[in-house]
DNA sequence: AAGCTAGCCAACCGCGCGGAT
DNA sequence: TATCCGCGCGGTTGGCTAGCT
């Protein structure tokens, strides 16, 4: 399956004005890559038609551009999202919905795609299971409630288990802790998150490149790739939300009816002086922790 | 062992925006 | 002002892989 070459058709062996309007599809060759990569290390990105008319590769400047962005370009971080990347962008989305660019600016190392893939493949599964719309109540709620503070609760785990083998991952975790606490603007909400994103990202692979507690929900593809199970975490507090809730009546278009144990939890974020408008707020998790 | 299914992810597509001409 | 072009964004698709039967 080398290539998927729909421009390699019958009359790829035309003459040569014609060959150049065949523009290639599919998976890219590790040749076209380094052809690429090596364009742009010595004339620069941008102006993405003429580099690729420029470059002899026969792809669309589009698609030149989505691959450098999206896999070649250096800084591309790979492999699965770390607990405090999922907790960044459940509280991105929860601001901005797909807004996945946006969110993937604060995300460093992360691209648009990689994030949207994390969203659609994983947390929109999650609300299938709670048999609910990702833009019901109910799913809000489940986010709101268990998911997110679930993964602070991960996060707080793993920085001050001394279990855990990684200290630079705790020690990381920890100044994440501390960054969301004091943070100080959010460059459109005044918001705490992308702080943690922007401090973090300055000693960036303290701890980013590891799963810390999250480790155990991976498995090991061929490459040698990790990628997560899908989170463990999730179906944990899947089950606790239906636990703690049966008088949801997800027939009724997954209206949510706050019982004895939310209000303690919308209590706790009162206590904290956070408002009903600021609920998603990181940082205000972090205080309920 | 073979077939099926679900999950994951790279890549493509259509659309809209903004700058240049 | 109108048109073209480059670019970025969000949505969607298709192929590969792993797990299950």
């Amino acid at each position: 399956m080398d290539v998927v070459l729909q421009s390699r058709s019958s009359n790829s062996m035309a003459a040569e004005p014609e060959e150049e309007t065949e523009l290639r599809r599919g998976p890219w060759t590790v040749d076209e890559d380094l052809t690429l990569i090596n364009y742009i290390a010595d004339h620069g990105e941008g102006r993405w038609n003429a580099l690729a008319r420029a470059a002899g590769l026969r792809r669309t400047g589009k698609s030149c551009r989505l691959r450098w962005l999206n896999y070649l370009r250096p800084d591309v971080k790979r492999g699965n999202f770390t607990a405090d990347e999922q907790l960044l962008i459940l509280d991105l989305h929860s601001r901005w919905g797909n807004r996945w660019s946006k969110i993937a600016q604060h995300l460093p190392g992360r691209t648009d795609n990689e994030i949207k893939n994390y969203w659609r493949t994983r947390v929109q599964k999650h609300a299938k299971q709670l048999n609910c719309d990702v833009g019901s109540a109910t799913f809000k709620d489940a986010m709101r409630y268990l998911w997110m503070p679930r993964l602070v609760e991960r996060i707080h785990a793993a920085a001050g288990d001394p279990t855990i083998g990684d200290t630079s991952c705790a020690s990381g975790v920890r100044s994440m802790a501390t960054t969301a606490a004091t943070a100080t603007t959010y460059p459109e909400n005044n918001s705490a998150a992308s702080a943690v994103t922007t401090s973090r990202s300055a000693s960036s692979g303290s701890f980013t490149s590891e799963l810390c507690g999250e480790e155990k929900n991976l498995h090991v593809h061929g490459s040698g790739e990790k990628t997560t199970s899908g989170g463990d975490w999730m179906q944990e507090a899947d089950q606790e939300f239906w636990a703690m809730h049966m008088q949801i009546q997800p027939e009724d278009g997954g209206l949510f009816h706050v019982d004895h144990e939310l209000s303690g939890w919308v209590q706790g974020f009162s206590d904290v002086g956070v408002s009903a408008d600021n609920l998603w707020s990181l940082e205000d998790i972090w205080k309920m922790q």
